[in-house]
DNA sequence: TTATTTGCTTTAAACGTTTAAAGTGATAAA
DNA sequence: TTTATCACTTTAAACGTTTAAAGCAAATAA
């Protein structure tokens, strides 16, 4: 089955290929091309079923109508969940979507954006990873549209599309405060990301805002390298603590799930003995014997801002804007009122 | 930042462009460039961050390097794992993957595979939907190389790689049997798909060499649409009734966790009351307050195999294999002994 | 001296499209 | 009759690569 193209067209109908190109192209009328041939090509192009070569197509066009997409690790809740949504609203504006994970590795972050900007991607969406500044400040020099989702970096001037962290970390906190915790532990990534560090910055303020003097063995930093070890080790100092905590703040899902997993195993009861909160969503969160209260992104808004962002950057190039949507409080019965 | 391509490089130094093109290529000895230009062109490559256009190279060499991969459900476990694997393993091999999520639609998954042959991806790497069998059949013609994964139509000969799933229902159910599990429900999808009806297979005939007689009852086949209704429907038929299941086997994780997420709601415990083992893997399964045994699917040998299979294909042509892999039971302590 | 080889470089066509510009024959207007 | 207009069609260049083939000096052989 040798492949047909517009040249295969124009020889069975015998016209040229240009008439073909115009006709399937829905300039018929504009081009003034004859009811007679049109028609003949329309057939033509099904009898022969042509698949029209979207590379030839792109080559000449200067334009590939695809979205390059890195998330962190297609693993993460987080990650399916914007992937879908900016699949769905990316085929609406009639783009497809080239997708890698970084695995949250800097090289792979690199390279990934590298083969995809070879790939002449019209645009980007970017979690970024780690330390990856230079190749965001790279893309800028090259004039390569691109929004950063989820992270961002405050010294690097850029679109992007993010949680409002600090002050879902803030609610948060001020929720478990309300319910009468005064002693709540935040267990966050020990990381250079802005946007955890604002979560650490909404849960302190929630605190002094409410008068309650923070100790620092709450606040525990985990080594994602080592995070199970940590998260164990953090859990124990909390718990054993001569005034233990009453109250646990996951600052993500995959932090909130090992917690969990532990505290299981420990057989400490949530929210008896210590109430439990979390970033995101999980299944495990509504399959835990307490459905866990969490704090859910709006990752349809989120993969919908980021795509229309970035839609508009490729159609009218200088754009700037940065965005900032707030989580929703699910409740569960994770945290003792 | 206007884009530089072979031409500017060639202009830069002051040669053709097949010279850069040569060098660019790891040609350079080869083709006989002298050391002085070959030196130059490097540097000058650098020094302009030429970026090659891949498209373009594309379309001259008539191959791609990409891979089309559509699987069922980004939001899926399954489909996270194999994507991941066969990301890396494409990586491997010098490919990069296009990637689409049917939802279960069989016309979104047409539509996806249309827009992947129509970017001249090399190859295809698909988890069908149901009734997609016209689809494949189109492919075969067109001759484009792919590989079913996960599920497959016995009455369409291709190549595929899944799960041996009649194994793996005969040895789940054994295994039931063996703990001492007299009445044994089934939970699976109604469906059209081999695979899962392989599952049911291997489950009745599991039942039967082992000398139990199967009740009708204990077979609950779950509308998709209305899958959370009917879970509770069927998990309610077979507590109830006057010989209540000792045991419930789900077909897949999405049963389970609905399945599970009921049970906590009535009350139930397992394996107290009900064992329970479960297709597939969670995070949700090692949350639950009992570890869900659960039959693992290689995903990394799946995708793997895939990518594999589907490379010596595009390179050799004719190829024509099935293969089928184990799952292991991955023990929790969701089965009373 | 002339022919051949060697070492290196360029030319030009091709991949499958798009599209501005030019071409053509018929009919209408001058 | 000449010219303009109309209705349609073709030509040809371009997008950025790859690569077979041809080209060209200088060195070597006859």
């Amino acid at each position: 089955m040798k492949k047909v193209g517009l040249k295969e067209i124009a020889e069975h109908v015998g016209v040229s290929i240009a008439l073909v190109s115009y006709v399937l192209n829905g300039q018929a009328e504009q081009k003034q091309v004859s009811k007679d041939n049109a028609e003949k090509i329309k057939k033509a192009a099904e009898e022969l079923n042509y698949r029209p070569n979207q590379i030839a197509k792109s080559l000449k066009m200067l334009k590939t109508q695809t979205i390059g997409l890195v998330v962190a690790d297609i693993n993460y809740r987080f990650s399916t969940g914007i992937t879908r949504a900016i699949e769905a609203e990316a085929k609406k504006e009639n783009y497809t979507v080239l997708f890698g994970s970084s695995n949250e590795s800097e090289d792979t972050f690199d390279e990934l954006v590298n083969a995809l900007v070879n790939r002449q991607v019209d645009g980007l969406i970017l979690v970024p990873t780690e330390k990856s500044q230079q190749q965001i400040k790279q893309l800028q020099k090259w004039g390569v549209p691109f929004v950063l989702l989820d992270r961002y970096f405050p010294e690097v001037q850029a679109n992007h599309v993010a949680l409002n962290n600090y002050k879902a970390a803030y609610d948060g906190t001020a929720h478990l405060i309300k319910q009468g915790h005064g002693r709540i532990a935040l267990f966050n990534y020990q990381s250079t990301f802005y946007h955890l560090q604002q979560r650490n910055q909404g849960y302190l303020d929630a605190l002094k805002d409410h008068g309650i003097g923070f100790q620092k063995h709450w606040l525990q930093e985990i080594d994602n390298a080592d995070r199970v070890a940590d998260i164990q080790h953090g859990l124990g100092i909390i718990l054993k603590h001569p005034q233990p905590c009453d109250a646990a703040f996951f600052a993500t899902d995959t932090l909130a799930i090992n917690g969990l997993k532990y505290l299981n195993k420990l057989g400490v009861q949530v929210p008896q003995q210590l109430s439990v909160l979390s970033f995101d969503e999980s299944d495990a969160f509504e399959l835990f014997y307490t459905p866990i209260t969490h704090l859910r992104q709006p990752l349809e808004a989120m993969g919908q801002a980021a795509v229309s962002m970035l839609i508009e950057q490729i159609d009218h190039h200088k754009v700037n804007k940065q965005l900032a949507l707030e989580s929703d409080l699910v409740a569960g019965r994770s945290c003792r009122e």
